[in-house]
DNA sequence: GCTCAATTCAAACGAGCGTTTGAATTTGGT
DNA sequence: ACCAAATTCAAACGCTCGTTTGAATTGAGC
């Protein structure tokens, strides 16, 4: 078996995703991606028109594919568990295999690619959010739906801000590997394992999401948060 | 009593926060700022040195009182529970209270400050990650020795990784209002209402961070997240 | 082996960038 | 009123950017 040589589209994918990932969207210019895929300059805007579209190209490639494993996932334990609702934990394990499937087994840019992920969360460029926003809506409402299920006691809306809380916990976490040097002074091997960093991470958000609703009906004016002394 | 005008410095510091928040780092040319601050161009350079020094002294401004604040009142809560360690709530109202002060009392820019701040964190620049750094390493060893103090059963290692649990989401929480349309359609009444967000998210965090560790000694491999089926 | 479409290529375009310069102007101390 | 320092100003410098152009090259179908 012959593995052919990449296309230039595949080349130009390849280095645009490790060239965003390390410099950001507006930091890595076309001339620095298409001299480490060693095409032309010219091959970028002739194969995805744009740097835009490029970009949204690099996302596309692995996130489609990702969050159609998470839904695929999801419907695979509710079908096992027979009618029941599924735990949190088995519902955040849907959201995040897949994602670690993916810093795993591409063999290239694979745990690159959820870092430019985390970031591009937090981009305040309008396509970038359009895109992202298209791109997560029926996977989150998927999800919404399952929570709801095995939360029934969290009025709908305070669990849109638990899910909003998980999205930020996740995202930020597999983009920010470097905010740890801050954080804390980790053990270097242990802060490159993204495995280990969703095993603590998961528990640590079910248990968020399973505590009492502080603002249930009645209990409106629960002041602990800005009680003073 | 006279307010007299703002003098250049602080009408480019006032144009470049708006600005940077609104478009981030790269996207923000000097040429933009100072004609929105109506000054000359040159007089961003005169005043700061460059562009990344105008972007840390955007920064310095607010975050320097804000973390003062921060332990300040983490001390105050200290002194006043008579040697008892703090709950998480009270040890999160000291993280969260200034930050809110911040996005209320400033008469203009507060809340586009901390959307600012919550974007730094994910940003790649090497200048913004160390200036962020040192910024933050005193607050960070203060909180990390109160949540100790709170939570004695959870390794520090553990302790560790749920206060950069906490850290992201907050920040990103902060950062990302334009995110809730992806994961919700919120009340945009609601949505906007920091106070309110953040009685969401401290209960959510608390719950979090009292969860009993799961990789105590003796239970190392859990493998609950990873289980099939 | 010719054809025609798809692709690659070197070169250039116009624009915007951060920064510097040196003269003009304002400011504050004496 | 004068001088020296601080500040403002218009203009330019050198550079990089995303994109376009039009010719050269490739490759599959007939």
């Amino acid at each position: 078996m012959v593995i052919d040589p990449p296309d230039t589209k595949s080349k130009i994918l390849d280095a645009a995703e490790e060239l965003f990932m390390e410099h950001g969207f507006e930091a890595t210019s076309l001339r620095l991606i298409t001299t480490a895929a060693a095409v032309n300059l010219a091959a970028a805007n002739y194969h995805f028109g744009s740097k835009e579209e490029l970009f949204q190209a690099v996302l596309t490639r692995r996130l489609d594919p990702m969050n159609l494993d998470r839904m695929q996932l999801l419907s695979a334990y509710e079908a096992a568990s027979a009618g029941r609702p599924l735990t949190c934990e088995k519902i955040l394990a849907a959201m995040f295999i897949p994602a670690l499937k993916l810093a795993r087994n591409h063999e290239r840019g694979g745990k690159n690619f959820l870092r430019l992920l985390g970031r591009a969360y937090a981009d305040p460029a309008p396509f970038i959010r359009e895109f992202l926003s298209t791109q997560y809506r029926e996977m989150i409402a998927r999800f919404r739906a399952a929570f709801s299920r095995a939360l029934p006691n969290i009025p709908r809306e305070e669990l849109s801000w638990r899910l909003h809380f998980v999205m930020g916990a996740l995202s930020f976490t597999l983009a920010g590997a470097d905010m740890l040097k801050i954080v804390s002074q980790m053990n270097p091997q242990e802060a490159t394992n993204d495995e280990l960093l969703l095993k603590r991470l998961a528990p640590f958000l079910a248990a968020g999401l399973r505590s009492p609703s502080t603002l249930s009906p009645g209990d409106e004016d629960v002041h602990y948060l800005l009680q003073e002394s």
